[in-house]
DNA sequence: CTGTTCACTGATCGAGTGACAAGCCAGATC
DNA sequence: GATCTGGCTTGTCACTCGATCAGTGAACAG
């Protein structure tokens, strides 16, 4: 690859870095190009540049982040399937689902900014990575009626987030850190028991 | 009271029932006064006049969502109080919360926004609102640990709140409308069985 | 070495944004 | 019934937004 194309390569990256922490933070509309670019260390022209309009650059954000996180997930939960005891297996899954998401709140934020309103981006998201990572999950409620599946899933996702989501706040309300590891360890064993007693 | 000043106050609760609706759909930042006029069925200027400020305008949002709310929360959830048997009542307790998320998302819309940044508006928003609630909320976890309190806090709403939250992507990614009474009252039961076993 | 490509910059556009101020007129006051 | 108060409208301010585009210069091809 030529001097160039790596350069090129390497600018849309840390664009594309920058969007996905803005956007996450802030909601696609309070986000704005320039302060992406900023992050970024360029200027806001490059950005209509690389990717034609803000739509695509949240595009671009949302496929690094999914994709990236999905593999990753994957990985991290892979090795929880080899516990043989099938509940001790889900609680495995669950708490490594819990660490995931007070690693990466950016995640749920992203999902549940894109997820209320019932707009163009919203089907984007679901039928480009939602329903892949949802199916993909499917392994984990083997024991779980049909009907309750939509339940499990976000009681599951709300369970293990919110509080790593809304951080400052806990921190705040209740003095309570959740950023710190003996936290992250104590919820995904709350969450874990609680969900497979 | 005038009929001047009655027309003032039913104005000014139009205009901050507007700013609930927008605040919670959009975010402090994506919401725009015009907007929020606009629903309200006036102009912008008067949000000025009667609000100083859109901070000003937020906070007393806030202060109409939390307080009818706390308000409209406790008188629904202390008829579960009368339940004899300890873990059933907790049960009616969760079911009825549940129930009530599912009639106000903007709520946990409301909360998750504020609670995410580290700035002067979450922390307005723990100190007049969510302490109090919090607090008022401890008759629920009598049998919790003192250190696990937060946790099953943000468990709890995150269980109940998020399906509700982010219904149009729940409908397009698993077909379930959480809207529907059906899939409430299901929802409020798997929560409550799943948090008091 | 020469000419071309193209990632990148900086300026500018119209369409919003929140805050502000001057005027209007129904309703209160006397 | 004249005067005045004050809720409300309209227009305007400086500013930010996303998008567009001509211009620049280093890396490329021949």
């Amino acid at each position: 690859m030529n001097r160039r194309d790596r350069q090129r390569e390497e600018t849309r990256e840390r664009i594309v870095a920058a969007a996905v922490e803005c956007f996450a933070e802030r909601g696609f509309r309070a986000a704005s190009t320039r302060e992406i670019a900023s992050r970024a260390g360029t200027n806001q022209g490059l950005i209509t540049y690389h990717f034609k309009s803000k739509d695509e650059l949240w595009k671009a954000a949302a496929d690094a982040l999914f994709g990236s996180l999905r593999a990753q997930l994957r990985a991290r939960l892979t090795p929880a399937l080899e516990t043989v005891d099938p509940r001790e297996r889900t609680r495995q899954f669950i708490r490594e689902f819990v660490r995931f998401a007070a690693e990466h709140p950016e995640l749920f934020r992203f999902m549940l900014e894109a997820g209320k309103a019932d707009d163009e981006r919203m089907g984007w998201l679901v039928d480009t990575h939602l329903r892949p990572t949802y199916e993909a999950n499917d392994r984990f409620g083997a024991g779980v009626p049909e009907e309750l599946r939509p339940h499990f899933q976000y009681i599951l996702v709300g369970a293990a987030s919110v509080i790593f989501a809304v951080a400052p706040e806990c921190r705040r309300l209740t003095g309570l850190d959740p950023t710190q590891r003996e936290a992250i360890e104590r919820h995904a064993d709350v969450v874990a028991r609680l969900l497979v007693p």
